[in-house]
DNA sequence: TTTTATTCGGACAAAAAAGTCCTATTTTGG
DNA sequence: CCAAAATAGGACTTTTTTGTCCGAATAAAA
């Protein structure tokens, strides 16, 4: 559903939601550690988050990443998706035709049409700062 | 959302199963060209799907691809998305958690629950017959 | 001011997906 | 039997995705 890289945006972000809500910054390799990720790579993941102002980094000892508190309920995960994978999940063809829509749609689009705009919906309305919050609770996991 | 082999094996079962069910036997280049996809490649994935018993080929003069006519309501979407990219997309976890489920969630378990269901019965319940019927009335179409 | 702990960013490497090419095999029609 | 027209399948190439390495830049602490 979502590449490699976007997974990892998405529980990365996730989890600089969780330190930044109690006020603390996290470093790469914190981040890594949490959500299991290689490292290397993962610092890609979130220089291209930092680059579209999803979160911020800081150079330099006790740099880290972190999200403006206040921003946590307006940030939703279609903001990190779009960033890394594109719109073409929620928006694009299920057979990949270029010219899909309802005047000529795939064989498919018509059935694909509800579960396309539920993941939409999901993607729009889901914030991170709920989702932080699940995870501080311990309701829900990072990682395994 | 699907692999391109995918989204060719599609397009090409159902095109194959509009061509069964007119009694005609279709070529590889014949496929190629109506669902405008890379004809080696298609080939490939071709041999995937008779090797899975959804389609059967025929080498030799006049030989090609045909679907016994019989099954078309049988087969379903879920048949062919299995048999090439596997049911990871409606089965696994959303964030690539390898233990992800009700009592282990990750954070967007429940959220995408009902987007899986939904995508999961859909793949089960569309079956090939309808989708080639589209096709051949004009209602959908498998290219641009 | 120097050291140290960070992120940034470019170049590289490995693996997977997508796609091509060529030869072998099969089948049928002449 | 032979030639022609198909698919089968292995080896290969290209592109994309995933991942690594390392030096530069930065900022705080010593």
């Amino acid at each position: 559903m979502f590449s490699k890289a976007c997974e990892y945006g998405i529980k990365a972000t996730i989890y600089i939601a969780v330190r930044s809500n109690e006020d603390k910054r996290v470093s790469l390799k914190g981040i890594a550690n949490h959500i299991d990720s290689p490292e290397a790579f993962t610092a890609k993941i979130l220089q291209m988050l930092a680059r579209e102002n999803i979160i911020l980094s800081v150079r330099g000892i006790n740099g880290g990443f972190e999200i403006e508190k206040s921003r946590l309920e307006h940030i939703k995960l279609a903001d990190i998706v779009k960033a890394i994978d594109g719109d073409n999940i929620y928006k694009g063809c299920g057979l990949g035709l270029s010219e899909c829509n309802e005047l000529h749609p795939c064989p498919v689009h018509f059935e694909f049409k509800k579960v396309r705009d539920d993941l939409r919906e999901l993607l729009e309305t889901t914030n991170l700062k709920s989702l932080a919050m699940d995870v501080s609770s311990g309701v829900s996991f990072l990682r395994i």
